[in-house]
DNA sequence: CTGTCGTTATAGCTTTGGGTTATAAGTACC
DNA sequence: GGTACTTATAACCCAAAGCTATAACGACAG
């Protein structure tokens, strides 16, 4: 058994069992390929995979175990690399963050820029999707990274380090009439009018939909969206009312559209960024999370590595107030 | 970075930082050893040992952090092996197991001999040593199973099966005070006489102590040993009151010493085998912890191996009364 | 200080085996 | 049934792992 060997067993998975892709992803021949393959087939006694006359056509069941274990391996390696590199004074390195729109979009602008300064020789790449694309990402692929918001258990083995907590807003066209309330917003003002939103995932999301069950109401979702711009776009067309993440809720949007606050409504989000119990940290990788999380200091960052259990990491946060990101302040009315 | 070196290099490690012995363990050149040492160190760009001239004399903090990873690597490459090899419908392998005195002694016996009798091709070593050092052999060795009993705080990492429940019981010569009592013993009794028992080991073991405590008494204890051999020889040379685990009782011993049972004096002790979380069980190994552990149904096996906690397992044999085993019965006397 | 023993590094050679190209053989899809 | 695509086999090349022999170095005793 040979490290290559896995490394192209992985490929060959990777790429959709096609081992000419694969060789060529490794910049190598597909003889060689094939080769490697069979010599580690033939060591194991085992077939890796279902053939249809030559062509691979599916994954035994011994290979699919064959292939966990090697991506444990492959894992190993590429992290005895990164510490070797990170003690030798590299700063050179990519940071693959896979998260959510929201957070692209609005929260990691700011952040991923004082970070290029910082470490202008690493590369970076962004991957988003939902919540469980998020969790597939990080397992399969070599993420670094997960930035995601609310259902913790999609995430199991991940550690998670807490953020930032953050409402939610209501966005309307300029002049609508919840503008004008005089008091302060509530759910059945809301639930009087369609609503547009975020697309109900599994697990968390649905939490808004809970809100106004908890008080006998039945939301009339017009619409639901991926991501907020999408959102915001039906607010201008006067499809409905939008709820959003209030960090979406963006200044440059006062020309045609309001915001406001809906703290207290809904249920407070917690935003978290994690990363695999067993990688190697390099240190632009720990600079990259204080920036992301300035709140934890760098002796709370040790303690959490040796934590064994999510739950002792979320109590050394419990005492932390953690910071709440707040929609653009100017636009928000304030309805009380 | 090639297997090979990897292997190499926990060679070195293993055998005190001697390539030499490393290589001759290896079963190649030591210039071999040496060359795949140096390529390795080269990749990556760091020192893994502290030399002293041509010798290596330490591991550098870098080079801690590789070999754990490599043993990792290492580990995960014998489990692609075992599951091959149990693919393979091979019933040779070798059981490595690491477990105390009492259970080597008393209570494996018998079923190694029925293992023994199920599969005959395969090997089997048995490695002894305190709770400190059979949870150091399954960390750092390749042992497939650790049996002890009590603190499981030493070995996290692991999982646990509880297989049984054990009392201690009290060995005096033949004739001692203590037979005659007409009641039942207490621990007021005991801390009458000299006892002979058990090391107390850093964590689990004092319950003993405590047990005295818990009632005010300070035991007089004399002598302390590792196993129970050694202290019941001492108490047939009339050194003292024995107190040990009850299967360690023997009918064998009837001669010359009498056996009090202890059931209730001291807290119930329980036995439990461990292996490690990300390990192959060979169908072999499941045998044999199904033979350790008979209560064990293979529905509950599969159940934990999914689990993620201890707590999780622990629950699952909740319900289930754990079976206790008692010491010679010809020989106890009924001290009520 | 010096000689011996144990250990590691270097040099030069051999051999294994991973990679390559060319090509045959098989598959998929129109 | 033909074309495009994919995989397996064969023969060859060459990098590198391993071997033997030996030099260099360290530890330790006298």
């Amino acid at each position: 058994m040979k490290l290559q060997q896995l490394k192209y067993l992985l490929a060959i998975v990777d790429n959709g069992l096609n081992i000419t892709a694969a060789a060529e992803r490794m910049y190598t021949s597909q003889p060689g390929v094939s080769k490697q393959l069979k010599l580690l087939e033939e060591e194991l006694g085992l077939q890796l995979f279902v053939r249809k006359g030559k062509n691979l056509d599916g994954i035994t069941a011994a290979g699919h175990q064959v292939i966990d274990r090697a991506r444990v391996i492959m894992r190993e390696t590429e992290n005895i690399r990164s510490l070797a590199a990170d003690y030798y004074q590299e700063e050179e390195g990519a940071l693959s963050i896979a998260t959510t729109h929201t957070q692209a979009r609005y929260v990691l602008p700011d952040i991923i820029a004082e970070f290029r300064k910082r470490f202008p020789k690493s590369g970076l790449n962004l991957h988003q999707g939902t919540s469980e694309q998020i969790a597939d990402m990080i397992t399969n692929n070599n993420i670094d990274f997960a930035i995601a918001t609310g259902s913790k258990d999609l995430f199991a083995g991940l550690i998670l380090v807490p953020s930032d907590r953050w409402d939610r807003a209501v966005v309307v066209p300029k002049g609508h009439e919840l503008t004008k309330l005089g008091r302060k917003l509530t759910l059945q003002d809301l639930a009087r009018y369609p609503l547009v939103t975020y697309v109900f995932s599994f697990g968390g999301q649905s939490s808004l939909k809970r809100a106004f069950e908890n008080e006998g109401l039945e939301p009339d979702v017009v619409f639901t969206a991926r991501d907020a711009d999408v959102i915001k776009t039906y607010v201008r067309m006067g499809m409905g009312v939008g709820i959003v993440a209030s960090m979406a809720a963006d200044c440059a949007d006062q020309k045609e559209l309001q915001v406001i606050g809906a703290e207290g409504l809904f249920p407070r989000s917690t935003t978290w960024i994690g990363f695999r119990k067993d990688a190697v940290l390099r240190r632009y990788m720990v600079e990259f999370v204080k920036l992301f999380a300035p709140h934890v200091t760098t002796s709370q960052l040790e303690e959490i590595r040796r934590a064994t259990t999510q739950d002792e990491i979320d109590g050394l946060f419990e005492q932390n107030e953690l910071p709440v990101r707040g929609a653009c302040v100017d636009s928000i009315i304030e309805a009380a």
